[in-house]
DNA sequence: CACTAAACCTGGGAGC
DNA sequence: TGCTCCCAGGTTTAGT
């Protein structure tokens, strides 16, 4: 479920970790979840080897986000495309602080790596594991930013809530989209970071139904939902994001937003604001949830 | 164009 | 205790 909040809050995480780290040496467990040269998840074992030889010795510089993706830059101009999709963590420790859930390493299932860790990074100093129990995530390497930009197609997605030029005319376009609110919100094309989470919550927040049809968005609520989003994302980041399942920050800690939570996973549960029982449907093969006294 | 389902995977929980 | 079944969300792709 890392959704837009939760990599913005691992990506913030990382930050002091690994900018200024070289990487020393690489173990790809899982040849599948990487890539050297764009083709993705291919089993091709020379890949491997040339993915190992391409990130070894490379020092991270900066690590940027565009939607749900991580981007670890490298002093060489390279760079490596993150996406954990739905279980994916990146988890640092080092010899000094081997910090789990922001605590020192106590039981055996804080202990890295463990068997859903397929990807090592062995850095200068300390190391970066790479989790994935369901592995539907991956890990790209690019030479340059223009090519992991051009192969990924970045720029067809939409605006980023968290930017400046975000800004209420950016979802004007919903109301052009014969789709319903809520799968026009999770396209990703006119505003990305949504997710099946945050979707929900914000459309709570607006005061709309999620399985109304876009076009039927008047002015006024097009203007609730850029409020909702304004409102709610950066709060989540803030809080380090929603963890639910087993989303967690890059030292094992986590976030702390399930708890603002008002309808995803509170299908059949009392509304927080109106006190009728909310309302739980299944919208684009995925649970949604709404309260029909408070939404429109 | 927009929808739906299936696919990618595994583990956790419910029900029996 | 242990079995089966269903569910979980991000994204792409194939089919309607």
């Amino acid at each position: 479920m890392p959704e837009l909040p939760e990599v913005e809050s691992l990506r913030k995480s990382l930050l002091p970790y690994l900018v200024g780290k070289t990487i020393r040496q690489v173990e790809v467990l899982k040849p599948k979840l990487v890539s050297a040269s764009g083709t993705k998840r291919s089993e091709d074992f020379e890949k491997v080897g040339e993915f190992r030889d391409k990130v070894t010795g490379e020092m991270v510089t900066d690590i940027s986000r565009r939607a749900k993706h991580l981007v670890i830059h490298f002093t060489s101009g390279a760079c490596l495309v993150v996406h954990l999709k739905m279980t994916g963590q990146l988890v640092y420790t080092s010899e000094e602080t081997h910090l789990w859930g922001g605590h020192p390493i106590q039981t055996s299932e804080e202990q890295l790596p463990h068997k859903h860790s397929h990807i090592i990074f062995h850095l200068d100093q300390g190391t970066l594991y790479y989790n994935d129990v369901r592995m539907f995530g991956y890990v790209l390497y690019y030479p340059s930013l223009a090519q992991a930009s051009q192969y990924h197609a970045f720029d067809s997605l939409g605006v980023e809530p968290l930017s400046q030029d975000f800004m209420r005319q950016s979802l004007v376009p919903l109301q052009g989209k014969r789709k319903t609110i809520k799968s026009a919100l999770l396209a990703q094309d006119i505003v990305t970071g949504l997710g099946n989470i945050y979707v929900d919550e914000v459309c709570f927040r607006a005061g709309v139904r999620p399985h109304r049809l876009a076009t039927s968005l008047s002015d006024d609520e097009v203007t609730s939902l850029y409020q909702a989003i304004c409102e709610i994302l950066p709060k989540a980041v803030e809080m380090g994001g929603s963890s639910v399942a087993n989303y967690i920050l890059s030292d094992g800690s986590k976030g702390t937003y399930a708890r603002e939570h008002k309808v995803y996973n509170r299908g059949g549960k009392v509304c927080f604001v109106c006190g009728n029982t909310l309302e739980k449907i299944t919208l684009q093969n995925r649970t949604t949830v709404y309260c029909p006294q408070c939404q429109t």
